[in-house]
DNA sequence: GATGAATGAGGTTTCATTCAT
DNA sequence: AATGAATGAAACCTCATTCAT
């Protein structure tokens, strides 16, 4: 990062942003978004309720930051591990792996997203939701340009469209991720990304 | 339903809860569980408060009645399409074509579930409650059941272990109806289940 | 009582009425007056609710009702034990026995005094008290007549206002009857009302 | 008491949390514990009826430490008095002074312990909880050492159990203070101690 | 006459946000 | 700049009472 060229002052609030961030990242992911006070982050990350203000205009606000920079971090991993390759079914072992990595390494996040509360929909207003969707569309557009150019190349049968192809893998990835997570002495760990690929590389059925 | 030979009095209270519910439903979809006050929901319903309060003992109450209620009518639509035929290739194409159907005739009680999850890209299962997650896992075993004996009887090339198979296939299904839902301009209704299915039996690679 | 000379109608009437409040005596001295509700009530006494409502107009009537019933009862029985005797110093044995006995019989009721709630002065509104206070003012007036009477047949030593001494006879029995309500074990019942008025009748002086 | 020497602050608080605790008891004392809304409180008190939740953690609470803080300082003007002097007889008239004292100096509080029991002739230890009944038996055990050492001293006859003798007294204490507290015309203030002990030192009955 | 479903005012409590220090 | 005490709107829920059946 270009942190080290900020003066010290900008450096030491960044960090103190960074910190705010994670508390709230923990107790977001622990007891759901709506079960946590502000007062409860503030305490938690030692400053006082008004300096989160400082930094973050509502506690929605806060969210937002929170989950769209965790999801900047996520992209540019997934990104870094797509480009590593030329090869198109590398780039799918590539992707896959680096996702469940990232899972792994991130459980809090991802269990912001499973555990936001113990029922369903208990979710926050709408338009971080939007922002989400537009983001995870354009990446699915640059996992379906892989399965266009494997068609194109003849790697790659067109058993459905590029698109959906994408969509398909991801959703498939994260079942796998989901089961381990729920269950992981059940369901291992999918380290090996032949296990999710498998699916869609044999086909079902006997000849 | 035996809802007829019901007397007069229980048949009308009956009417009333399903009235609360849907009112709920539509509410709790659109604005999320928190975001929504009970106020909110009796005058929708044109009840008082405490109307509401004598069918439900809570507002969690009546948000968990809600769900559970709507995956039993999920569940047995999903029963019985299973049960139509005792070939494994048709079960399938049952179950893929009964699921999308009834996501497509119950939209609020979809998009419930979707609210909460669809911006991270995880599916419905996730934010389900313990209860739900069981029931989602039993129901997931009677289709790993399907690929099993499909296995058995060589129709199916064992690709993967048949729970994964299940959970796979339906995360796929998933994801195709949200493509649809988000934008159905783009993402026609899969109306034909080979839409999702061929990626199942197919193979991507090519030889 | 008269009841019989009613048309049966009425008795009927009357014996629901007594079954109201007897259960609502019950009720209330167990929970306290906040602390039952008139559904509770009604449920208790198989009456609907809007029976009740036929007897006592509202919540604080029906509990009025009850208190000032219970006290009818309880000082026809003082009368009548200060009407066994002419003796003043008999007078007072009779009136701590009988007073001791009561309680001693009606002990849900002494409760719903002493146990409204847990703390203090979780009371209702005023009102019932000043007729109360009143009714037990003009009793006081009657035994501070005997006092008065004792001075003037030489049979007591003024050793203070009659009055003054009746409140305070009044008081150690209550006193009396509240250690053994409240230990019984430790403190026994004054069966005999000398314990009690053996402090009024020595001096506790040396000579 | 030592409140000078904390912080501006921290006076500041107790001065708000005293200011809360003073309109809450003349509020409860006048309308009964029930019939008093926190918003009456906060409003009476001119703070928001949060601040009153910082201070106290619910109703309840707020009541408790009334009471029991209150009590504190009962408790302490007593035991004060007691420790005046030897003599057993002076410890009494010191005990029934402070006591009258106290009472006229604490109306309100006096009143919040009256209004519950009042009507019913039950004197003030009624309605307590255990936590205040413990106390007060405890305190009664102090009484009842003094009779006890009287008695031993042979200053006392022993005309009943020392801890009957105390309960006693103390009843006839309180009963005195409502009669003039009833009707401050009627019945004098008992400035003199005499009035009450009369009673206990003289005996009724002539010889 | 009896019923009990329906009402909704009003209670307690929480917590996001502000602003004087 | 940082603090955190104070705010009060708004949430959930109860229950005395009414009135159509």
């Amino acid at each position: 990062m270009a942190d080290q060229k900020l003066p010290r002052r900008e450096r030491e609030k960044l960090r103190q942003r960074q910190e705010i961030l994670s508390v709230a990242l923990d107790l977001f992911s622990q007891k759901g978004y709506h079960n946590v006070a502000m007062h409860e982050v503030a305490a938690q990350a030692e400053f006082a309720i008004g300096t989160l203000y400082k930094f973050f205009q509502n506690k929605e606000d806060l969210y937002k930051a929170l989950v769209l920079e965790e999801c900047d971090r996520f992209e540019e991993i997934l990104q870094a591990a797509l480009a590593q390759t030329e090869d198109e079914v590398e780039k799918l072992r590539h992707y896959v792996r680096a996702k469940g990595q990232w899972c792994r390494d991130n459980l809090p996040f991802v269990r912001l997203f499973l555990a936001e509360s113990r029922g369903a929909s208990f979710n926050i207003k709408a338009g971080l939701d939007d922002e989400l969707r537009q983001r995870y569309y354009v990446f699915m557009e640059r996992i379906a340009l892989i399965f266009e150019r494997g068609i194109k190349n003849r790697r790659f049968k067109k058993i459905a469209e590029p698109y959906f192809l994408a969509v398909a893998l991801d959703s498939v990835v994260d079942a796998s991720l989901l089961l381990w997570l729920d269950a992981p002495e059940r369901h291992p760990y999918p380290e090996d990304p032949e296990a999710v690929l498998g699916i869609f590389f044999q086909g079902l059925l006997e000849a």
